[in-house]
DNA sequence: TCTTAAAAGAGAATAAATCTTATTTAGGGT
DNA sequence: ACCCTAAATAAGATTTATTCTCTTTTAAGA
C-alpha cells in the first residue's frame, strides 16, 4: 500500500482514498477488470464511491501513465495495472484475458521491426492480440 | 455487387437490401468503419434502413464470419470487411486505423511459436496491434 | 402463386460511460 | 496546527452505443 502511495506521489498526483483503492484493486486483481468489477472490489470498504469517480480516477491514471486500457471485442472497457511491456492471451470461449510476456519475442519483432520497417508509419508499440483457448482453468 | 450476393448466398444467408447495401459499405470503404458510418453512407440510397437492422445484420455477418470486429481503446466498434489475415496500424493521435498485411512476418511468428509454444494455451489466431504515427495523410 | 420462416422497422430499453453542479478534501502556505 | 484553494468526489442527470421487443414486411422455396 506504501508503493501504491508512492505511485501517486511520483506523478504528482493527489492521494485520495479513492484513488489508493481504485489502484489497489488494480494491482491485485490481475484479470484486467472492468470499471464495474473494480467498484464491485472495493465498494467492500468505499461503499459510496461514486461510478463517476471511478471512470474520472481510471482516466486520470491511463492520462498519467499508471494504468492501461484493454481493447476486446465487447462493449465494456477493461483496465490493466502492468505496464511493463506484455501481449495478451484472449480465450476465445469465454472473457478471461492473461498476461504474456516474452522478451525473446519482442526482440525478434524489434530486429525484424528494424531491418524492414513499415512504409510511412513510426512504430511506437507492438502488441501481440493472441487468440485461443486456455488448457487449464484458472 | 455480384460477388457480394455470391458472399452471401455462400453462407446461407437471405438476399436483403439491407444486406447488400451494409456489406458493399464496408468492403467499399477500407478505414474500418463503425456502424454509425456505415448507416451514415447507405442512408443515401436507404433512407429508411432501422439502427437496429444495420447492428443485427453486422452480427450475423459476424457470426458468418463475413466481417470481423476491429478492437479499439474507443467505446465504439469498428468493423472489417478483410477477411485475410492481417493485422492492425493504429494512429495514436487519431481514429485511423489501417491494414498491415507481412506474410513473412506471419511466417516468423508461426515458426516462433511452434517451436517455442505458449503453456496451457492453445493458439488459433496472432493479431499484432502495432501503435505509432502515420508519416502520411490518407 | 402461396406460404412461412426469416428479416426489417420502429421505438423502447439497457448498459457503459460522461457530464454537471454542489460539496468535500488534500496538501501547500502561513 | 490552521487556512486556503485548487483539485477531487458525490450524486444524479445525460449521452451514446448497442440491444431488445414487438409488429409488419419480405425473400425464396414449395
Ligand atoms: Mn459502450
Ligand atoms: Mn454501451
Ligand atoms: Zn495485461
Ligand atoms: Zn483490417
Amino acid at each position: 500500500m506504501d508503493n501504491i502511495k508512492k505511485k501517486l506521489q511520483e506523478k504528482g498526483l493527489k492521494i485520495t482514498p479513492q484513488r489508493l483503492a481504485i489502484l489497489q484493486a488494480l494491482m491485485s486483481n490481475k484479470s484486467h477488470p472492468t470499471a464495474e468489477m473494480i467498484m464491485e472490489y472495493i465498494r467492500v470498504n468505499h461503499p459510496n464511491i461514486a461510478t463517476g469517480t471511478v471512470y474520472k480516477v481510471l482516466d486520470t491514471f491511463i492520462e498519467h501513465q499508471i494504468i492501461k486500457k484493454v481493447q476486446t471485442e465487447k462493449d465494456v472497457m477493461r483496465y490493466d495495472a502492468i505496464m511493463d511491456h506484455h501481449h495478451h492471451l484472449f480465450c476465445s470461449e469465454s472473457e478471461r484475458i492473461e498476461d504474456y510476456v516474452d522478451i525473446e519475442l519482442d526482440e525478434l519483432l524489434q530486429a525484424y521491426f528494424i531491418k524492414k520497417g513499415i512504409p510511412d508509419f513510426k512504430i511506437e508499440d507492438i502488441r501481440l492480440h493472441v487468440n485461443g483457448k486456455f488448457l487449464r482453468i484458472e
